[in-house]
DNA sequence: GAACGTGATGTGACCGTTCACAAAGCGTGG
DNA sequence: CCACGCTTTGTGAACGGTCACATCACGTTC
């Protein structure tokens, strides 16, 4: 028996080095290929691999063996054929080039990993219908188990609510749709960031806000007006930008015309350190002349100029949160969770007291 | 044979809609179902989804007619399986957080899409040997067509080599491996930065470089000290940093107790960021006191204080040249490229000659 | 009108794995 | 000594597609 085995390997070699150089594509070895060789049935195999208990230690052993000798690593697509479970989650994201949602990804690739589950990543690269249905479309038909969505604009969960998605989904925003979502609450989070600013003493403060369809940048939105207006000061229009820095820059060289505000609160960090170009550049200092509050808390907040005082989101809490959610409804039970955390403000150098004049 | 059709579909319906609430998972539509309702054989469903050109138009009408209107969507598992082949790219990456692989991922993500296939990522935490391996049989086993790597740390190469991998693969990183490599030329990119600084008039210059096992940093040093030991400059040993803007403002307070320099070239923007903020800190102006260069261009950069002279690389185009490598190799053809692209030089007002005391 | 080519469609086998079930091996008690 | 149960292993049939080949209808040519 061990000698036919052992035959079978070598002829195996011979042809694979054979002179006959056909080129016909090696087949990979497969379950059945190992079991041969081991001297046992495919299911045995099959069983070492999904590591069943009622096998014995000896022919386990030597399975492993013929596994290692020969590199034979199963086939997930047949796999995932079989079973219909592709241990694979879904991740629907849109502007992965951020450092929010890219440092949950990261985190939720850890948690999958963990669990022994993959991440199959699609990016939307515009936010129109056929993008997001296609987007979706594609990530059903990896059949993937659970669904992650990044993408922050409202428009993709009306998409979402209308494909009717068999798979438990989480959302990273916070949305009121009545689906499961984990985020950072963004209106508290603004509402620290203002009321930090209306506690020094400014009452003239202005909104730099990011594009008006992301949920995001509406939920900040709120949370300032909402503080301004509790705290009865005037409440201005917010300006709607694009999140970038530039961005920032070009809207501080206009509103810096007037200064009719001595404190602005941008969306995020980038806008804010932009906003504090221009600032520079029209020769008024930060925090002397205007308070300046950002969002986010990126690791290079603390070393603009001056150190940017800011509202600090937990990504990877997030996206642990978000994947224990998913997994503890792939196991049947139903998730308590829903849960929003809580942001924190970090308050560096950017904000003073208005000065009085 | 509508009427058959029809109450086919109405049974469907029926079933899942009943009153016995049987908790059977309801199994999605397949190429037999369509079939079946359209009145064809499931192989002339297959020929209509692959575009096969004998098909008549009004049967290739008629299936598509019921594709969409019971939501069928073919498996991507059993494709694979038969076909052995995926459509996937697998990516093997490390810190997908910075700003670099980021922008280069989601071009190639694009870059994908456009030729059909999908990306399968894998983020290798450490760059320990089992984490490599584990990535890359990870990856192996989901059948990917080829490969991109971009993990930057000069031991993955050595793993990948060992591990003798079959799919066409290619490297952001420039390697002396022999294997295919797109990328841009750092050690160029450095030395641009460097004889800039020499050209201004910079004597004594100072290097703050990245990890050292990283290939980036590693080749962005040698341009460094290329370009020093070309200009007969003293030859001074360089920081090793960890990218990170912190340790570029602590590495800045120490190098600032000595101040024997009077430019500093970072190997990336975070690390210049929070050297200037250090400057900043003692009372140093820049680019009065000292000049600062940084590489990278992240978009920030032409908003720090003051607007930093950086490299920059278009990691875009890296990721969309990557991706038609490999795909010509998957065609069959012999890639010629195995091109570096060359970065550019972004002059702006952090460095400038050095005050003559 | 038989032979033939061609466009359109159908049939059986197979890809590599898991599942349900069957069966073999083996000690044990009545 | 045989029925019994337990552990360990083996067998056929899926899963949902594609491929190679067979078949069919239909006009064209000689």
């Amino acid at each position: 028996m061990v000698i036919d085995v052992w035959n079978v390997t070598v002829h195996i070699a011979d042809e694979s080095g054979s002179t006959r150089m056909e080129p016909e594509r090696v087949r990979a070895p497969n379950i059945r290929d190992v079991a041969r060789l081991a001297g046992v049935s495919y299911q045995t195999v099959s069983r070492v691999l999904n590591e069943s208990p009622s096998i014995k230690d000896s022919t386990k052993q030597r399975v492993l063996d013929v596994i290692n000798e020969i590199g034979y690593r199963p086939n997930q697509a047949a796999r995932a054929l079989v079973t219909s479970k592709s241990r694979t989650i879904g991740v629907l994201s849109q502007q992965t080039a951020f450092y929010g949602p890219t440092t949950s990804i990261t985190a939720i690739e850890q948690a999958a990993k963990e669990a022994g589950y993959r991440l199959s990543i699609t990016n939307i690269s515009s936010g129109d219908y056929s993008a997001i249905k296609s987007g979706v479309d594609y990530l059903l038909s990896q059949s993937i188990e659970a669904l992650v969505v990044i993408a922050p604009q409202v428009r993709v969960f009306e998409v979402l609510s209308e494909l009717s998605i068999t798979v438990p989904f989480v959302t990273l925003q916070t949305t009121d749709l009545g689906v499961h979502s984990m985020s950072v609450d963004q209106t508290a989070g603004a509402r620290l960031a203002t009321r930090h600013l209306i506690d020094l003493g400014h009452t003239e403060i202005m909104h730099i806000s990011g594009p008006q369809d992301w949920i995001e940048a509406e939920a900040r939105m709120q949370g300032f007006l909402e503080e301004v207006a509790l705290a009865d000061l005037r409440t201005r229009a917010p300006i709607l930008g694009d999140w970038s820095a530039h961005f920032g820059y070009y809207a501080g060289l206009e509103l810096l015309r007037y200064r009719d505000f001595t404190a602005v609160f941008a969306s995020n960090d980038q806008m804010a350190l932009g906003f504090m170009h221009a600032c520079r550049e029209v020769g008024l200092s930060i925090p002397g002349d205007i308070s300046v509050v950002g969002f986010d808390d990126i690791p290079e907040a603390a070393h603009f100029f001056p150190p940017l005082t800011t509202v600090r989101q937990n990504f990877p809490e997030i996206g642990r949160r978000a994947i224990s959610l998913l997994l503890a409804e792939l196991r049947g039970e139903t998730p308590v969770e829903h849960g929003q955390i809580l942001p924190e403000l970090i308050i560096r150098e950017s904000s003073a007291a208005p000065v009085t004049r």
